[in-house]
DNA sequence: AATCTTGCTAAACTAAGTTAAATAAATTAA
DNA sequence: TTAATTTATTTAACTTAGTTTAGCAAGATT
């Protein structure tokens, strides 16, 4: 009974052409740059060809997103190498700001572009950003239990964390920190981390 | 003298027009169907006349966003009856986010659409979003006097505030909490600001 | 009255996502 | 092996949108 399987796999191939050729788009030069078109022409196939293998861009672009998540964790694996939970959840945050500020437009599609948001929406489902943020509660927790951090909802403590360095970057991504000159910028972010760091943290 | 002064006061108008026009389109059915095409269809004329008085379609975005900040400014005015210092800032806090989830488009054309961004960041000017930022960051400066948070770097401290309430937000409106059920959200908000709130509250 | 200026529009261009209908290729059945 | 059927692909079009160009028409100027 090879043939489905033939067929299914070949299915699989084309899929991933298609994703790794949007991929490599996005690299060159942006998501601007990145449209079914050009996806088509860079395969040598017809645009009407993408769409037996997905539904629609969006389910492109939310493959792609996957992708992101995977090179985000992997970075932000880094910080279980800080024994103390303190010093981990402050690496957790550093490492999640310099991953957005080095990887704009990927950040972008993760958290705030609209297309990827449709598929995670609709399916009710985001595994990476579960995954994602799992891995920061984690973190907080340990702090809590350590004492660093004063006992409270764990996820409302979680989502302020997150909520501060999704706000941060995506302020700056999206261009509304033009009231701080560009070269004080990098300092601005370290100090707002630095301040809200160092006033969650418990006081004896 | 009075042609000219006629001319540039009809060119005006047309602006005006143009611009209510646009609002009228948005408040029906949000920005998806903003299009250049029907606003001129909706005052009978063609679509290259709005050429005419718009560069492009961003600087009519800009112009309905300085709108969007005339209202949030205007709201978070009230904050001013409270005498408190710490409590005005909660306020704030609190207006800021209702703001935005009550009007979440207009919020995201404020915030994070990238069309208005082009105009503010080649014109290197954005007014409105000087004045709110100006306007926090007095409130935090008072804070600060009062002992009610702890001196720190001024625009770093009001920088974290503002992330982190733009951060809680921009994450709903694009759709990136869905690991929080729905009916929770606005408790996990409320939480959110508290723990921070009360996080960074100078102890004495 | 003839010229110039201004306001406006028709029509087209570009670009993108998407779909329906037709063709080509591969597979199965006879 | 050939005919029938299913699957894969493409051609061509549709739709929507932003934008530009060339020209018309009405009003102002000389």
């Amino acid at each position: 009974m090879g043939i489905s399987e033939r067929r299914e796999r070949e299915s699989q191939e084309m899929r991933q052409l298609i994703l790794s050729t949007a991929m490599n788009l996005f690299m060159e030069k942006g998501w601007e740059s990145v449209t079914i078109r050009r996806i088509a022409s860079k395969i040598e196939y017809s645009p009407a060809t993408i769409y037996l293998y997905y539904k629609d861009k969006n389910e492109i672009l939310y493959d792609l997103q996957v992708e992101g998540f995977e090179k985000l964790f992997k970075q932000q694996q880094e910080v279980l190498s800080i024994e103390d939970p303190w010093e981990r959840l402050r690496e957790h945050g550093r490492v999640y700001v310099s991953f957005a500020l080095e990887n704009a437009e990927y950040y972008d599609l993760m958290f705030i572009m609209r297309g990827p948001a449709k598929k995670i929406k609709e399916q009710q489902d985001w595994e990476v950003g579960f995954r994602s943020y799992d891995f920061l509660k984690s973190n907080m927790e340990l702090c809590m239990e350590a004492g660093y951090l004063p006992k409270y909802h764990l996820d409302a403590a979680t989502f302020s964390f997150w909520s501060l360095t999704h706000g941060i970057v995506s302020l700056i991504i999206r261009d509304r920190c033009i009231m701080f000159p560009e070269e004080h910028l990098s300092q601005l972010v370290e100090g707002a981390l630095d301040f809200i760091m160092s006033s969650i943290k418990a006081k004896e």
